[in-house]
DNA sequence: TACTTAAGTGAATATAAATTCATTATATTT
DNA sequence: AAATATAATGAATTTATATTCACTTAAGTA
């Protein structure tokens, strides 16, 4: 019998992240996405159930993704302003090496389409991140508020500049970043 | 001859707003919220061209009613963290006062649905607030960085504390407010 | 090489929503 | 009070999009 092949998921996927960026949800129609991804309609629901799916499944992976860029290889045993520096960079070079990545996802994010069970599952990857909140906490790195606000906090000002790069209000250099990065600390630490 | 009557178009914007928090954009057809609204669907197109001339007026309309409320009456000869406070709790209650709002600012804001003009249009009535920044920055009072850092700063905590005190992630009251505020404030001040 | 099974196709169908329009209702004017 | 002009209606129409399905193609197997 014939296999389905992989490389389908992805070009679908992006298929979708370049529609969704150009011409926003209503855009979006499988007949789009079908002919960007250079297949038929039908095949769409070969590898999706219907669009929902679709949607959540992309969802889901590119949260993944982006806790795994976050989060691999990350060495733990550095200063605190280092290590959340290196968590400020990643997650910026994330951002900026595809756009239409977080433009979904923040798109998404808090919209009735995705389940939610699955944005419970998009969470799990990013617990990490909470426990390295709560120590640096407890060492009197971080201001002693509730981990919410740190989160909120980060999140906040990572989505903002990347959206102003985007627009061409902020540059993204080495000079930049450092500037972004000294206001995010600013708002942190103790 | 019959006049139009004022109060639809606020129905109209009420039920739009309504439709769109709780179905999300394609919940939120012609038809519903004409019911909503408590019109016939026709009438809809008396007030409004189509749909997209009708998101589009919300969403200016809102934009003027956003700037209203921060800038009526605001007396500019106060310190400047007390006048940023200020501003800060103006636009935070604007937010709780309805959520629906910022929801629907926040979906649309950087949407292919909102025409270019009417973006720069509604930016138009925030000016008065990059000016505060500019002299805030010549007074030494706030970091000395380019003034989209600054906006992008306020725009990325304001944003996201909206959010989880929407999400019961964060509570709102006096105490809460200070802590927010005082991480705005040492990401901005000098 | 023929056979089997699932992938792939895309036109046809079903569904849903935007918009129109013939008709009715109502406020204003003469 | 009749005439007029526009608001209001909502069913009918148009348009758009999701989904299906009868058929074709290709990979793996005997």
């Amino acid at each position: 019998m014939r296999p389905k092949d992989d490389k389908k998921i992805e070009a679908i996927y992006s298929a979708t992240l370049y529609l969704n960026e150009h011409l926003g949800f209503t855009g979006m129609t499988m007949a789009k996405i079908a002919k960007e991804a250079g297949i038929a309609t039908g095949t769409l629901y070969i590898y999706f159930k219907n669009k929902n799916e679709l949607i959540n499944s992309l969802y889901l992976y590119l949260k993944r993704q982006k806790a795994k860029n976050l989060m691999q290889d990350l060495s733990l045993d550095q200063p605190y302003k280092i290590l959340f520096k290196d968590l400020f960079m990643r997650s910026m070079k994330n951002s900026m090496a595809d756009f239409r990545e977080s433009a979904f996802l923040e798109q998404y994010f808090r919209s009735p389409f995705i389940d939610e069970g699955i944005k419970t599952e998009g969470m799990q990857p990013f617990l990490p991140i909470f426990e390295i909140i709560e120590e640096a906490k407890k060492e009197m790195i971080l201001k002693d508020v509730d981990t919410p606000y740190i989160f909120a906090c980060m999140n906040g000002l990572l989505n903002e500049f990347t959206k102003s790069i985007k627009e061409d209000q902020i540059q993204w250099n080495e000079k930049s970043a450092e500037t972004m990065f000294q206001m995010l600390w600013d708002a942190l630490k103790n």
